[in-house]
DNA sequence: TTGCAGTTTTAGGTATGCCTAAACCATACT
DNA sequence: AGTATGGTTTAGGCATACCTAAAACTGCAA
């Protein structure tokens, strides 16, 4: 946990920001949040499960709201104004998530679907009540950081499992709540946020991680692999590090 | 609380239920629950806050899709799987309430709107395991009755505050949720769902309650009045009854 | 430098759900 | 019975947000 991002000017939540733009906003952000890229309109479009002309559209419309920049042909980026947005909404969708889990007996992987369909129903005075019930939690069951009222947040910094060398102990911070099945895993396994592995094998984004540094190992597909996010507690320079991460 | 309606089957909410027609179908139930009126087109318009050309599109849609009956020009009524779908959502939107109340530190004259917009958001999963954590309750917290997972509900027979003869003792028993005036006004007084009150005074509909028989009086304004509902405890011949109720 | 491949935008169209204005029916009253 | 009044429906439109097909641009490569 090292940066914090910090965003200023709370309510910057446009009355004219749909469910739509909402969504828009916070996978603009989701796109660009780990690696800096620009984004750009066809990325939008496959995450959004979106046509790539929807997509132009609906930046033009965001453009004249002021949430991002965009010029003809150029990469997507959100204005402080549009990260705000995206802010907003990412946290929302964390502390609901936290709820479902703590109070409503759901499981880590069920959440995702239910949160993305609140959050845009609820109020701001709902999400203040909601937070001050939870005792302002920082992390999601996840291990995603929850941004606070004034949209700042702790940005922990990790690395993708599948980008981790052979042979380093790690320990797990966050999984992508979106990919259930690699949620479903853990769970299987009982490996909990804050547990820590061995990465015993590595090979083109697949990953074997063992509990014990000689441990039986619990193989992850790349897919997976790339579904969590560690941080790295030694790093045995022997490993090879893995050939990286082939899709994008 | 005599009759117990009960509705079959279960699960009849149709996946081509939109938050309109959602609307629209608890909008129709809610006006003819009561008195067994059948609901006109204009009435439906009013309450929704929509146009009467809107309506009449609306419904035809809905009767395409098995929810209403409805021959041009003749008033409105739910099939029975409308009134299932009706019923769902009135399901969702007191335990939502009762929620809100319970649990998010809300008044019970914050919760309305707020229910209002989570109702079309939350999945039969979530609404169960919502119920099983308040513990089943019957009641909202406006006094409401809860349809139960098979749609069941207590039917309580209460009677408009305005209607009532001068000289009763009654019992509040209800609140129109979507009048915060009157939910303030009771809060203000400190009169509670199940307080006994008298019936001092009342004409035109405008009618006077105190807490005790000779107590000081609460002016309360037909439109107030109207959104109450209470069970006569006595029912003192001697007053004159009010002229009923005059709107609608 | 020209051309091609891939991305991005324009053009034209669908579905939902709302609107106003104008036509229509049905009933109640003279 | 004839007609006025009011509720209801048709007709024609607007906004959102999506689509496919076709045109336009960018930038890399021969």
């Amino acid at each position: 946990m090292t940066p914090r991002t910090s965003a200023q000017g709370q309510s910057t939540r446009t009355d004219s920001a749909t469910t739509s733009v909402e969504d828009y906003a916070k996978t603009i952000y989701g796109l660009a949040e780990w690696d800096d890229t620009a984004v750009s309109a066809s990325a939008l479009a496959k995450t959004l499960g979106v046509s790539n002309p929807s997509v132009t559209l609906m930046v033009r419309k965001m453009a004249d709201l002021g949430l991002v920049d965009h010029q003809p042909y150029a990469p997507i980026r959100l204005t402080e104004q549009g990260r705000q947005l995206a802010l907003a909404m990412v946290r929302r969708h964390r502390l609901l998530e936290t709820w479902l889990v703590r109070e409503l007996g759901y499981g880590w992987d069920e959440v995702h679907d239910e949160a993305e369909r609140l959050e845009h129903a609820v109020s701001e005075t709902f999400v203040d009540r909601l937070d001050a019930r939870l005792g302002h939690p920082r992390v999601d069951p996840h291990g995603d950081p929850i941004p606070g009222p004034d949209l700042s947040m702790d940005h922990p910094d990790t690395e993708l499992l599948c980008r981790v060398p052979t042979s380093s102990a790690v320990r797990l911070e966050q999984v992508d709540d979106s990919v259930p099945d690699a949620l479903r895993v853990l769970a299987e396994q009982q490996v909990e946020i804050g547990a820590q592995v061995h990465v015993t094998a590595s090979e083109s984004g697949d990953v074997v991680v063992a509990r014990t540094d000689a441990g039986e190992g619990i193989r992850l597909a790349h897919e997976l692999a790339h579904a969590m996010r560690v941080s790295v507690v030694r790093s045995d320079g022997s490993g090879a590090s893995g050939p990286g991460d082939l899709e994008n």
